[in-house]
Parts: C-alpha cells; sequence; structure tokens
DNA sequence: CGCAATTGCAAGCAACCACTTGCAGTCAGG
DNA sequence: CCTGACTGCAAGTGGTTGCTTGCAATTGCG
C-alpha cells in the first residue's frame, strides 16, 4: 500500500539477490510494483534508495540483550547465539552482498554489521559478569571467545545454502556443538552436563 | 608477456574488486593491457574468461597440510591458522566476491572454498590422530572444533580490512588467542603452558 | 466544487554493455 | 619470400543503464 515502504522493501531484496549493480532502478519499480518514475520521485536517486533500504533493515531479527546477571549461561548463551545464527541465515543474501560490496560502497558493511558488533560487546559484558560471579574460570581472553564464537555462528549462517554440509546438521545442532566448546574453553563449572 | 596468462590475472583482480557485473570485457583488457578483441579471441566469452580466470587461483596459497603424527599441537595449528589466516586475508575481496556472487553464478563459491574445505579435513584427521595419541581429551566433537576454527580464522581474515577493531590487533596475536581457546575447550595437556 | 499532491504512462536521453566484423600490421618457420 | 598465427584498430550491432520530461488520471481535503 504505502508506496516508500514498497520500494525500500523492493530494493532490499534486489539488492540481496543481485548486487549494486544488478540492483536496476526498473526492477525495483517492478517488483515493488511500482512505475520507475516514481522511485525517482521518492528517493531522486538509486544510491539514495538503496542507501536507505539497506540501513532500514540493519539490526532487524537481532536476537535479544543476553540478560545483566547470568544464571544458566549454556541456556542462555544458546538461545542467544540460535538467535544470532537465525538472523544470520535471515539476511545471508545481504550480508554476502554487503562484505562484496565494501569496495565500491564503503559504507554499506558497517551498517549491516554495526548490530552484530554491538552484540559482541553485549556477549563480553555477559561473561564478565559470569566471570564476576565465579561461572567461568578466571583464564582466557572474553574478546577472542566472544569473536570465536560470533565469528563462528555468523560465518555458519551465511554459507548456509553455499557449503555443501557432509553430515545434514540442524541449526541447533551446531549452535550447542559451539556453545559447549566455547564453554569449555573457558572453564565453566559443569559446562558439559 | 603471455597473452592469456596476462587476460586470466586481470579478470581476476577486476572481479574481485568489482563483482561479475562490474568486471566488464573492456576493464579487463585494459588492465591486462591487451586490447579487447582478443579477450574474446582467447576466451570467447566474458563468462569463460572468468570462470577459468577464478579456477586459476582457487586453491592458491593454502597453508601446507598438518603433519600427520603430531607434536607439538599448540605450534603446529598456530603455524597452520596463521597460514591460512593470511589466506584469507590475501584472497579477502575475492572470496566476499565470490560468497555475494553466489546467487547469479552457483559454480564459483564451491570453486574458491573447496581449498579450505579439504583443509578441514585435515585438520580434523590431524586432531583424531592427536586424542589417539592422548594429547587431548576424549570428549568433544573434532568436526565442531575444526569447523570452529576455520570458520573464526576465514571470517577474522575476509572481514580484516572491514571491521574496525577497538583494540588494534596483529594476526599473530588473533590467531594465537584462537588456538588456544580451542585447544583449552579440547582440553589438550597443558594448553595453556 | 476546486485545488494540490500523488501516481502512471509513453517517450526519450546519452552512456555503457557483450560481442562481431573487416582490415592491416607483425613476426616466426619453412 | 611466403604462409599462417597472433594481434591491434575502427566501427558497429542490439540491448540495457540511470534518469528526465510532459501529460493525463486519480485521490483526499477544504
Amino acid at each position: 500500500m504505502d508506496t516508500r515502504e514498497a520500494l525500500l522493501e523492493a530494493a532490499v531484496e534486489v539488492f540481496a539477490d543481485l548486487g549494486w549493480r544488478g540492483t536496476t532502478t526498473r526492477r525495483i519499480a517492478d517488483r515493488a510494483g511500482v512505475n520507475e518514475v516514481t522511485l525517482f520521485r521518492h528517493f531522486g536517486s538509486k544510491e539514495a534508495l538503496i542507501e536507505a533500504a539497506v540501513a532500514s533493515v540493519a539490526g532487524r531479527d537481532l536476537p535479544p540483550r543476553l540478560p545483566v546477571d547470568p544464571s544458566d549461561i549454556r541456556a542462555e548463551l544458546i538461545g542467544w547465539s540460535l538467535g544470532m545464527h537465525a538472523h544470520a541465515i535471515r539476511h545471508a543474501k545481504m550480508i554476502r552482498t554487503s562484505l562484496a560490496e565494501f569496495e565500491e560502497h564503503p559504507g554499506l558493511a558497517p551498517v549491516t554489521c554495526d548490530g552484530a558488533i554491538q552484540a559482541m560487546d553485549d556477549v563480553v559484558r555477559y561473561l564478565t559478569r559470569a566471570r564476576a560471579l565465579g561461572l567461568i574460570a578466571t583464564e582466557g581472553s572474553l574478546e577472542a571467545a566472544t569473536m570465536m564464537l560470533m565469528n563462528t555462528i555468523v560465518l555458519d549462517g551465511i554459507t548456509w545454502d553455499i557449503i555443501p554440509r557432509r553430515v545434514p546438521v540442524t541449526p541447533g545442532e551446531a549452535v550447542g556443538n559451539f556453545v559447549d566448546l566455547i564453554l569449555r574453553s573457558l572453564g565453566a563449572t559443569r559446562a558439559a552436563e
């Protein structure tokens, strides 16, 4: 109904599929069910549209923040990780495209990744609190562990439909394995039980 | 000197920078210092050239295989990981582009990733042997640990120039942290010492 | 009703795209 | 010297690109 919204939505979809150069104003207009001229009347240029469109979806579907005080670390981390994994899968094409477009349009990737980077801070904060509470060992870099968990989950998610898995694995199993390894590496008390 | 080689080299560079649609035959010919017509006489089409070019660099600069029998696990894994990290950084643009191009050209990403996937098998084999030798604990999925190490290193490498690091970190420090965490998660004997 | 904002439509613009054709120049091998 | 392989150059094909212009139709609001 809302022309502007339809254009933003269509622009994101086309951009995720075909990249900047593949995203022609005609294609966007077609997918939005709108005349091409209307696109220019609303946004002025293809560049302005795509930038607005990418910004409008950045941070969508990110998992909720972790609790202030850790109680069941394993359950909480698995829940958070599953959310992040789902986010990566849902926006896989868009994330991949934004990363590749970094050379020509350096503004897009930071916008796309910003939510994830902030989420990392949240995990570090959570783990720091867990360490203060004596729930994990005092050794090991929490920043490195967080980065490791995040990188693993995100890359697994954005290559989910690309990389063939010899053993069929559900997101739950994959994420569960990753979290267990991270907890063990941090010396979580009774991590594997 | 060799026209064909120059075209392949130029095609990879332009493709990594500008993606499939940005890689015009004129740009390739210019960078190769060759007439555009010569390109078509050699490869027939833009598609054939790019595919040949991507295939010609796939697997370049991959780290050497791990030894059959683990001795110093930490040193060996760090060496291997540094090699993989350097590979990811060196071919970051090309890897990012190939991943993004998966929607339109599904053949490129598998070619680009094939070497890394084979390398993962090698790591699993190495860790399995280490476990048989009693160098790491008997619990924990070696496949998951390998995937975790690989994903972390690769994503760290291909976003090395994109994601701002609040704390400046050298590849050696980053990789060292990751390997230490993995070893601890696998219960490597005296991993941290 | 009357006015203004929004939209669709048809047409066109110059620039660029992959790719082709024809011709002339160079250079090594017989 | 002659031939064949390789190359450069100029020109042109039909198609697509981002973007503009002019005009008619619709809609909501006072």
